[in-house]
DNA sequence: ACCTGAACACCGTTCAAGT
DNA sequence: ACCTGAACACCGTTCAAGT
């Protein structure tokens, strides 16, 4: 982790990619994303702004940074296992990572990371959802609805936990709102609705794309093996 | 629409809160959300960038007025067909507001809007699946799911379609990073993920959620009534 | 009542100049 | 080679003063 290369020749070399991105993701943490800004961070950096662009070309280059270090926090998946729980733990894995810094979801959103850890995660998904048999195209796919499933519902998540801009909270806005007009299914679904069991929430959504990947895996196994068994090795 | 009260009278009272919102809208897919200034927007209006604040506390006001806006121009969905189908008619038509305006998903995705036609689209969700047989809680949490499912899938559709930072379109750059390292699954599924046919994709995810939740539906059904029969009335 | 003018307290980014 | 100092061209927001 730490390479300071060389330590105590000439001046500290105070600024490295590695130990601006570490800050920026506490200073994160500390402020929200709105509150993140270039000469803050290089405040807690005990340098001037600009030096800052010597190792980031723009602030949404050192965004991008901050995204895939999000994702190396994420551990590789147990290897046993069928398939589908294997995904269901890497899906888990990505919101873990993405809860683990306030606005996490926001900086994922708003980046594209092609770096390391990004691609080693969506790799494995993708190789799990091969291994378990579902062709190039379908795993490709199914990638692509279990990260977007899983950045929608943590962004959701991330925005009902700050406090919205007057002094309400987010759930009881709803509630207003919805008891003040003819919504008569929103008032009736309003206490799941309210509910801060994010969990419960994820793992729900999580059921309904794995339950239909188990029957599009069936069904293409058979079209492709002309039988059942999408089963892993 | 109109409610120009008393035209003539005085000086013209250019401002208002509905022709601001639709000013900031076209701005917004001239110029993009990142560009999308108070000072601009007010230019726009032949006003000064203070005179905004006469209708809008604050920025964040604006953008949630334009994101409950977009939904406005979701149509109502046709009363017959399954729920399932109807489902997917309403998951379509959010996806279709978001796409109709540039950035529509980051602003979508910004706001938490409370309004009468965020609601109403809602309601009409929960209502589908009220009726096609789901109890009041699990109406909520697939309501949260395919909502959250149809943001992700926008956001990144996109953020796919905006160039990039540096000269490379997104798919290039997904391609070389893909290439340059240890990454087969990857690799594999790359003409998949390079592909710019989003419908095709986001009619993936959506059949995913779909059959789980028939899945689910009938189980749920024969739970409660003790019997099959999710169908509607 | 509604808008202007002008200010306040900031931004991201650039770049000559220092060491 | 790496950072400072200072500037450029902006921001969102506030508020006395005008009409």
């Amino acid at each position: 982790m730490s390479s300071t290369s060389s330590a105590g020749r000439g001046r500290p070399a105070r600024l490295d990619r590695a130990r601006t991105v570490d800050t920026a993701l506490d200073l994160l943490d500390s402020l929200g994303l709105d509150d993140l800004t270039m000469r803050r961070l290089a405040d807690s950096l005990g340098v001037q702004a600009g030096a800052l662009y010597r190792h980031f070309a723009t602030k949404q280059d050192l965004l991008t940074a901050m995204a895939e270090r999000m994702l190396a926090d994420t551990p590789a998946p147990r290897e046993g296992g069928d398939w589908d729980e294997r995904l269901a733990g890497l899906a888990r894995a990505m919101r873990t990572a993405l809860l683990a810094h306030r606005d996490g979801a926001r900086v994922f959103a708003g980046t594209h990371s092609t770096g390391a850890h990004t691609l080693r995660f969506s790799d494995t998904v993708t190789g799990v959802l091969r291994e378990g048999g579902f062709n190039d195209e379908d795993a490709g796919r199914a990638l692509m609805a279990v990260v977007n499933y899983t950045l929608g519902h943590t962004l959701e998540e991330q925005a009902a936990l700050r406090p919205g801009d007057d002094d309400m909270a987010d759930p009881e806005r709803l509630r207003r709102a919805v008891e003040s007009g003819p919504f008569p299914h929103l008032a009736a679904a309003l206490p799941t609705l309210t509910s801060t069991d994010f969990t419960a929430h994820f793992e729900f959504g999580l059921r309904l794309l794995l339950q239909g990947l188990r029957a599009l895996g069936a069904s293409g196994a058979r079209r492709r093996a002309g039988g059942g068994g999408a089963g892993s090795a």
